[in-house]
RNA sequence: GGGAGGGUUCCCGAGCGGUCAAAGGGAACAGACUGUAAAUCUGUCGGCAGACGCCUACGGAGGUUCGAAUCCUCCCCCUCCCA
């Protein structure tokens, strides 16, 4: 069975590539897993949280971390925390989370895994990568008997030491989210038992449980394994990443669309562009560092680069040549709008008084409520086919249409074609 | 188990019988300015209705009152102190 061919990557090390990038927080033993990198194929794990059925933005960056682990030559595993997500991570939350039903988490897992799929190679081959769901080791586990194989190797006192659960003691933490540090070492130990794994990867917030994973191994196992850790991203306005006025970025198309996600990145801040283009795309440092040195509005070059790499490795290419030439057509007055958010309505939604503007507005999704479009059409943010509207009550007539369709616009960025059938 | 303090609109957080769709801040959105950026200024920020207004909201269920987010009862949840 062929593996994942290497790439060659340009840098000399899987951790230099790391480093450079951006993806390198702190790592438990730099000097001894860089060897180990250099002399053998490296198993290395990331673990996701099936908590919806797609994910969304933030995990892109441990996605990547394993995209190049791979590309560097080494098996990447994707762990999806089946069993440690009816648990619920208390790191870096403030309140336990709701919980979830075995059944919703199932589901949620069919859709992350093809979407891993579309950046990690799966497969049999020594450097292919593999996923694995740690429900299947943790479900059935009796309760004692965990506790006596697992819960002996576990210093409470050490437990509450660990940022995770320390900063937690003051608003409170339930038992059930302190043991999930215990569930993720055991995860770790697993893996290593039974995939030779030796490295685990992921945010910072992770340290805690990613240390514990690790001297669980070396208990159990007798193996050294290493941990290396993620910056947590902010962007440059001190947001969390990918959230926006409709909530998260999702990679699914269904929950955002490759144009919105197109865009998103296209509006990133100036500031970030450079961090961005280093942890979310491929593109060679020469490129990169090409596109670095853009200042002012030329910076917009690098935005739609930005954008069209990540939309293509997320959503592939020809959904990242749609979004481009989508924006093109909106942004920059090229003619072929062939490709803009569009509904389709008929010809005779035209006839007597008219489609409501108000209605329009909500049904292609520009706008929740009527009397949200009410308001902007108040403040001057909606046109129809580039008019400024003032009226409320205006309706859509025959006569709006042109070639074939009305267009739309909520703002300077919300576009939407309603395309009239007769 | 006993005692104290809490649960308010996306988040934080005021309100403690009518003038409350609820102060203030943050986030977000829109307008101006720009480069589909940032900063700044202005405006908006539950739903329906052109408007009058109507409806839904202050942990849950009842009750008192002309009238409750505000008072009473029971329940659920959280924090703290004692055991």
């Amino acid at each position: 069975m062929a593996a994942t061919p290497k790439v060659d990557t340009g840098f000399p090390s899987f951790l230099e590539e790391m480093k450079w990038r951006g993806f390198f927080e702190q790592c438990t033993d730099e000097a001894n897993l860089g060897k180990l990198l250099e002399e053998e194929v490296v198993t290395g794990y990331i673990g996701f949280d099936p908590t919806a059925d797609s994910l969304h933005i933030g995990s892109l960056l441990p996605i990547m971390g394993l995209v190049h682990l791979q590309r560097h030559g080494h098996r990447p595993i994707a762990i999806a925390g089946g069993g440690t997500a009816m648990v619920g991570d208390p790191s870096g939350k403030s309140e336990l989370r709701q919980m979830l039903t075995l059944e919703k988490i199932e589901e949620n897992l069919t859709g992350i895994r093809a979407q891993l799929a579309h950046f990690v190679e799966f497969g049999e081959g020594s450097t292919d990568g593999i996923m694995v769901n740690n429900a299947d080791w943790l479900k059935d586990y009796g309760y004692i008997e965990f506790l006596r194989d697992v819960g002996r190797f576990f210093s409470v006192n050490q437990m509450l030491t660990r940022d995770s659960v320390k900063t937690r003691l003051e608003k409170g933490l339930s038992f059930i989210e302190f043991n999930y540090m215990i569930l993720q070492a055991y995860d770790f130990m697993v893996l290593n038992r039974d995939h030779g794994c030796r490295l685990q990867m992921g945010g910072n917030d992770q340290w805690g449980n990613i240390c514990s994973g690790i001297d669980l191994c070396r208990r159990f196992n007798q193996n050294e394994v290493y941990g290396l850790t993620f910056p947590l991203l902010m962007t440059a306005s001190g947001q969390k990443m990918g959230k926006t006025a409709d909530g998260a970025v999702w990679l699914a198309a269904e929950r955002t669309k490759p144009f919105d996600f197109f865009q998103y990145w296209v509006n990133v801040d100036d500031r970030d562009i450079p961090r961005f283009l280093r942890l979310y795309t491929l593109l060679s440092r020469e490129r990169i560092e090409e596109l670095e040195k853009l200042e002012g509005a030329d910076i917009r070059e690098a935005k739609k680069i930005l954008a069209y790499e990540v939309t293509s490795l997320v959503h592939g290419p020809a959904q990242a040549d749609a979004a481009a030439k989508a924006t093109a057509a909106l942004f920059g007055g090229a003619a072929d709008a062939s490709t803009v958010p569009r509904s389709t309505r008929p010809k005779t939604d035209l006839d007597g008084d008219g489609l409501s503007l108000l209605e329009a507005l909500v049904d292609s999704g520009l706008l929740k409520s009527k009397g949200e479009a009410r308001r902007m059409i108040r403040q001057n943010a909606v046109r129809v086919n580039g008019e400024l509207i003032a009226d409320e009550m205006r309706a859509l007539r025959e006569n709006d249409v042109a070639d074939g369709r009305i267009q739309l616009q909520v703002g300077k960025k919300k576009h939407h074609h309603l395309v009239i059938e007769s």
